[in-house]
DNA sequence: TAAACAAGTTTATAAAATAAACCTAATTTA
DNA sequence: TAAATTAGGTTTATTTTATAAACTTGTTTA
C-alpha cells in the first residue's frame, strides 16, 4: 500500500469542515458553525457529537439571553487528528 | 458555505488512489491497482464499476496467457474530476 | 481428474450520512 | 393570557455506501 490510511472520522465533508473552521479559532458556536458549513442543525449536532466521543473537540453547553448555547473548541487530539489527515490526504493528491 | 462541496465519487479512500493512481500513468492492470491499493479483489471490482458508470475511467476486458486482464485508464472527465476535487479539498486543509 | 490457482464479480451485511420530525423553553402576538 | 412562533438543538428513520465473504469461470498442476 502506497497511501496512507484516511481516519474515517475526518474523512467527511462536515466533520473536516467543522475541524478546519475550529483549528483556526479558540472557539466557535452551534450557529457560527452552521452558517459556515451551510449544514442542517441535525446533521451538525450528530456530527459534533461524533467529533466529540473520538475527542477530537471539547464541547461546553451554557446559556445566553435565556437560550442555549453550544460552545466548540478543538482538543489536542484534534490538532494532531487534523495534521495527520492533511499529510495523508496529500499524498494522493499528486502535490 | 465557505467550503466547495467535495465530489462524492472522489471522496472514498480506494476511489480516489484508484484516479491518483491512474493520473500519472496512460494504463494500468487490475493487478496493479490492487497491489498499490492494498484492497480486497472485491472492493477494487466495485469501485473500479464506479468510476467507469461516472465516466472518470475507462475499462478494457481482455486476455493474457489464457487469463482475464482488466486494464483501466482515466478519462478527460476523470482527470477534470479530479482536479476539481484537489482545489475543492484544498480549500479545508489551510494550504 | 481432482485439487489448487488466477482473475474477477456478485451479494449480504454492517456502518454511515443525512434530513425530517421532534423537544423544551422563551418570546411574541392577537 | 393563551395560542402561535422562534430559538437552539436532539433524536430517529431511511437511504446510501463501503466492504468482505462467497461465488464464478476458466486454467494449470500433481
Amino acid at each position: 500500500m502506497i497511501f496512507k490510511d484516511l481516519d474515517p472520522l475526518l474523512h467527511n465533508q462536515l466533520r473536516l469542515s467543522v475541524i478546519s473552521l475550529l483549528i483556526s479559532v479558540e472557539f466557535a458556536e452551534f450557529n457560527f458553525l452552521l452558517e459556515k458549513t451551510g449544514a442542517t442543525r441535525g446533521n451538525l449536532s450528530v456530527q459534533i457529537n461524533k467529533l466529540k466521543e473520538a475527542g477530537y473537540i471539547e464541547v461546553t453547553k451554557s446559556f445566553r439571553n435565556n437560550y442555549p448555547l453550544t460552545t466548540c473548541n478543538i482538543s489536542n487530539a484534534g490538532i494532531e487528528a487534523f495534521e495527520k489527515y492533511v499529510e495523508a490526504i496529500s499524498g494522493y493528491l499528486n502535490k
